[in-house]
DNA sequence: CTGCTGACGGTTC
DNA sequence: GGAACCGCCAGCA
């Protein structure tokens, strides 16, 4: 199980998240040492976030929004509010709720 | 090796 | 304010 120097970065940063916060992907990135690393961000959550107990929620895009589509969306608006994350009806967060 | 894909982001129009 | 485009880079057929 070893991953690669971007994949452990990342790992890193998405673990000191702290609860009731919430990070872009692009700032994951950015924070792990790879401004343009979005994607990575993503591929990591969505292969990673189950084996490594990522709060994959706690992500969305830079615009506050769930970039999910159809459930996964749904389960991770419930998440983020039982944080106690304001998450509007469509699925919109606010500024005030990024780290930073 | 080549090409396609993706839970993104920044710029441009 | 929003749609369209391009760039990014790791994984996979």
């Amino acid at each position: 199980m070893s991953y690669s120097e971007s994949t452990i970065a990342i790992l890193t940063i998405l673990k000191q998240l702290p609860v009731g916060k919430v990070i872009s992907y692009g700032e994951v990135a950015k924070l792990a040492g790879y401004p343009n690393g979005a994607r990575q961000v993503v591929r990591i959550l969505s292969s990673l976030s189950d084996t490594e107990h990522l709060p994959w929620h706690r992500v969305v895009n830079k615009q506050g929004q769930i970039a999910l589509s159809g459930e996964g969306a749904f389960i991770q608006k419930a998440l983020l509010e039982a944080e106690g994350v304001v998450v509007s009806d469509e699925g919109k967060i606010d500024r005030r709720f990024f780290v930073s």
